[in-house]
DNA sequence: AAGCCGATTTCACATCGATTTCACGAAGCA
DNA sequence: TGCTTCGTGAAATCGATGTGAAATCGGCTT
């Protein structure tokens, strides 16, 4: 974590402990660009306005020199009104203007850390949910389901969205390509995936936004 | 995927299709520029030297043309990378020289895909009010509002507007474009946006202007 | 080659909620 | 008063999604 008003990072640090993380604190650009050289960080929340080195060149120069990808989670302020992903989106991979609820902050680094770890691990994990990419295999708690091919890769990707929606139109091209079938056949892929993930549980994971697509909940990431 | 070399395109295709990518793939820039055209891709992996039109040039095309931002990675020929790519960088997202190791390629196309999702992201905030683009939902403080498909275009606009008011006729041709509804629809949809948005709270954030349309009033923000 | 099997696509229908339409009354204005 | 604008609310219509089963496809086995 890289913020200088020390209010905002003792605050968002102690709660990052009480997850169980282990945060690394620095209070100035120079300080957060040495910490990060130093060691290997899941993800790092950068203030945006530093007393020296502007939070956009620390993005920057880390994701060159790091010879990893380092995920960054830019802290802005709020502007009256504010059109996010114009203004800044160079370096940073995510971004939440403050003041920000804490509970956005751990969803937006978890999400992070999530695509970070399946170039690893090859495993994607949400909640009580558990997806082994290269098997195909798929469990909720421990509770192995049986999907078809097409109920797997639509997990895969709502997974790899949350806590953002999937819109109809991105799954289709997604599954299908340029080619998706004649009929909404979606429609059934998404009833026969439920029939698997949901039904046999008392809370559904997989929403409908109607309109706009689908979308997974879990209370714990 | 636009590459003139078959060797190299299916060498590159097959990887990323073995990653579970989606790809389409257009042997001249002509082809690239139809086929981008016709649907929505996450990333465009452009080799700078096509045999029909340069590569330069259907990425200025693309950049230009489509009214999303289509994130470019440009494959070039080392000897060709300092003059033409270093003058013109302005076009491409990233580059790699030719010959690439596929793995850095899919990283590189990896953090290019992430840096789009921020576009998506988008959300608006006035005073209390905050409208997640996305997803269609807004809320009011911490409470969730429950609006129809309609309900939140209305807000939407209103917000985009904000401070200034939209008329009637401006709101109604930006809902339902050259047909609008025969009724005076827009009425009821107020009136329903009004329930939800209003009704609960103290003070209305939607006012009306008569024979003018209508706008949003917040304290803050 | 024939037949089986699961996966996928297609289709028909049900359901639910969103949208449009309508009717009426109140408020403002000439 | 008579006209227009707006709020209110219910009813009718329409579209999106859920549901389930049947047809189709492709690979595998026999």
């Amino acid at each position: 974590m890289v913020e200088d008003n020390s209010t905002i990072a003792s605050q968002v640090t102690s709660f990052m402990e009480g997850l169980g993380w282990v945060v690394d604190y620095a209070a100035t650009g120079q300080q957060g660009i040495e910490l990060a050289r130093e060691s290997m960080f899941d993800v790092l929340v950068l203030d945006l306005n530093l007393p020296d080195v502007d939070g956009l060149t620390v993005c920057r120069t880390l994701k060159c020199e790091l010879d990893y990808n380092l995920p960054v989670l830019m802290l802005t302020a709020r502007d009256a009104f504010e059109d996010k992903a114009s203004g800044y989106g160079e370096g940073a991979d995510d971004y939440v203007t403050k003041p920000f609820d804490l509970r956005e902050l751990r969803l937006r680094c978890e999400a992070l850390g999530r695509r970070q770890d399946l170039h690893k691990t090859a495993e994607l994990r949400l909640g009580e949910l558990t997806l082994a990419v290269k098997s195909q295999e798929a469990r909720r708690g421990d509770q192995p389901l049986k999907l078809t091919g097409i109920g797997f890769r639509i997990l895969l990707e709502l997974a790899q969205a949350y806590p953002e929606a999937v819109t109809r139109s991105q799954l289709i091209h997604r599954l299908w390509g340029d080619e998706p079938p004649d009929s909404d056949a979606l429609r059934s892929h998404i009833y026969s995936l439920r029939a698997a993930l949901d039904k046999p549980y008392e809370k559904a994971m997989l929403q409908t936004l109607p309109n706009v697509g689908y979308r997974l909940v879990c209370d714990e990431g």
